[in-house]
DNA sequence: GCTCACATGTAATCCGTTACATGATTCT
DNA sequence: AGAATCATGTAACGGATTACATGTGAGC
């Protein structure tokens, strides 16, 4: 059977023990989305997918009158998780950001559009920094009791990854303020 | 008729002057794929789309026998492209990045393994950053004829992109070092 | 009693890549 | 003559989101 990224994800989730496909929703909300989402409408199917490859097992947990499906991760499941995280070769990784494809195209703009563009696409990085802030100090209490301190580096790369568009907005400003008055002096100023 | 960020893309590309559906892939290649990819696949029925709704023109170019369709953006075009660019609200991103969902993932991994992991990861966007380099001196060879200062900070934007990745897995490799000997003084050393 | 969080699932749809098919022209 | 590049297109497929449908339990 052929596995994509997003099911290793969840054999991943799984190893750190045995989760609900809400848990696993859960989880990824706060750890994996900034690198790799996940939604309901891939997790479901794709539970019953691995549980009849082997590779996890469900049990139907009367923990509760509340229907719930726990599933484990096999043996199988951990063999083919190692294989993947030591499989060599190309690493894929993509981006789709539509703040800069804008500012690319942005000269049709005038100097004062160009500036809001680069202030929404700041402050939404801004905002996106503030939610892994806030899951911060769970991941850290975390780290001593089942987690693992990669999962709090990994949150750090989160932050930085996003203080590094907030940077990148500042310095795209500072350097569109720059042309722009060298602009000015040369046609004698607005 | 709905567009999304890749119709906007094609007609941003056309805004620039008008270019057959080879030309725009060509031009992408070397400007938006690392922000915003696109494929034939997506273009060539795209161009018609776009023709139908009067957004762009073609005109089957009989510069030589070659087969050959030029596209033009219309003044409707440009107006879409316009509200595009100062449009309000979200401003769309996602990531999909491998390396560091497997590195989220590696605790299971040993010393040795998490940092081949993380070289593997270096060298693909040292490799990346590489690429961007040599389409550098063209596009500010452009910039003084039709080509605007724009590409040229969208194009810096993409190597400190691929720069921020290269540094984090070198950072990332210095923090396993420091957990790892810890680990080993307070166990007695391997 | 009501609302919110827990919980699971499916179907439609969208967006995009890959593979395939075809053919002309230019360069070596 | 043959290879590389220019050039256009379609069909199949894959991965993922969104909307919809349904129901329980806990806390206010």
């Amino acid at each position: 059977m052929e596995l994509g990224n997003t099911s290793y994800l969840i054999l991943g989730m799984l190893r750190k023990g045995p989760k609900s496909g809400y848990e696993i929703k859960a989880q990824a909300d706060v750890s994996t989305r900034f690198f790799w989402a996940i939604s309901y409408g891939q997790i479901y199917p794709e539970l019953k997918r691995l549980d009849r490859a082997g590779l996890i097992e469900g049990v139907t947990d009367p923990d509760d009158g509340r229907q719930r499906r726990v599933y484990s991760i096999t043996p199988l499941g951990e063999e083919a998780l190692r294989e993947w995280l030591t499989r060599p070769g190309e690493l894929h990784s993509e981006l789709r950001h539509e703040g800069v494809l804008r500012f690319f195209f942005a000269d049709s703009l005038d100097h004062e559009e160009r500036v809001a563009l680069l202030r929404a696409m700041r402050v939404k990085h801004e905002r996106l920094r503030e939610e892994l802030l806030a899951i911060a100090p769970g991941a850290d209490e975390a780290r001593g009791k089942g987690g693992n301190s990669l999962s709090l580096l990994t949150l750090e790369t989160g932050i930085a990854y996003q203080d590094f568009f907030v940077d990148l907005c500042d310095r795209l400003e500072r350097r569109l303020a720059e042309t722009e008055s060298e602009t000015e002096s040369t046609t004698g100023g607005s």
